[in-house]
DNA sequence: TTTTATTTTCAATTATTTTTGAAAGTTCAA
DNA sequence: TTGAACTTTCAAAAATAATTGAAAATAAAA
């Protein structure tokens, strides 16, 4: 396979990936992009690699840097802006987690400690009900916080040999 | 609050979180109205349930079905077909993160495969590439291999230990 | 200040995904 | 068999999401 080749189906795949996730198509693009470019690429160089208008790669460069996985550079003597991403992969990682977790997991938590905590009749219902999202809370409670655990878990020698035992 | 709102805003929660995560809203509602109700319901319940029309009931019923986390069920006397939904959630975690993995990780592993062995001409561009390619294949494959690794773990000495440490 | 380079915004358009509903397909009791 | 009860299929419609492009905004240079 030929560089070039290799590079957009590269692309490609991690774009199809994202959107699999629920992270639009172009977002995941750029992002894939941008990390196997050795260098800092411009809006200018984004737009023309993945054949996409400024509207959308400016809107997508903010999007990954809300997220905190691509950086935006400067060069001297340069006007324009560049953009690196996130290269490290265990931070990568992390960050996405972290930030899935405060905008999805959280306020899903909070719904679910709301509604599993009706008081009153006691059908089968709504026994069934309480039991079934007390659990849910729980479960998505120690998922979410294992996300915490992860970053220090990760340093600590326990954590290593886990990993080990792991593969 | 009521039992009918708790239930409408879980239902509707769910299926929003769904498709933050690529599962298509009425997929999840439909999970989640199996989930806490305490009796297997019909197609015609569901569609009552959640106003959506047969074809859409009938089709999300399947793909259900195909991800192995509603099971279908018969009642002797009645003609028409029932629905549970898997209520064991380390059972659940497990099927989807292994249905996940078949279906999207595994390929994108391939791909990632594919492209990182590339060989040629040693041009920074093509170095750095392959590196981060692989980099990120070995690690795609690590957390993949994690998932394969969740169950027999969680039923072993050290994995219950971990799983205390991580609270 | 004025001009020029560059980025952002957002209404309109386009693309994608989901949903509908009715016809075709199944299954089973009579 | 036939026909009633029920389910599946799928083309068309509706809903949702992504993208464009040009005008407005911003920032640096002249």
């Amino acid at each position: 396979m030929e560089f070039k080749d290799a590079k957009n189906k590269f692309i490609q795949t991690w774009g199809a990936l994202g959107s699999q996730w629920g992270i639009n198509k172009t977002m995941a693009q750029i992002h894939a992009l941008l990390m196997v470019s050795p260098e800092p690429l411009s809006m200018e160089d984004i737009m023309e690699e993945l054949l996409i208008s400024r509207g959308n790669a400016s809107m997508n460069l903010r999007a990954l840097m809300d997220w905190g996985i691509v950086y935006k550079e400067y060069k001297s003597g340069e006007r324009k802006e560049f953009f690196t991403a996130e290269k490290d992969l265990d931070e990568l990682a992390v960050k996405i987690a972290q930030e899935r977790s405060k905008r999805e997991i959280k306020p899903a938590l909070r719904v679910l400690k709301d509604v599993s905590s009706i008081k009153g009749n006691e059908t089968k219902e709504t026994k069934h009900f309480v039991e079934q999202t007390s659990k849910l809370y729980d479960f998505v409670l120690k998922a979410d916080n294992m996300i915490d655990k992860v970053t220090e878990f990760k340093d600590n020698w326990i954590g290593r040999l886990v990993m080990k035992i792991m593969k």
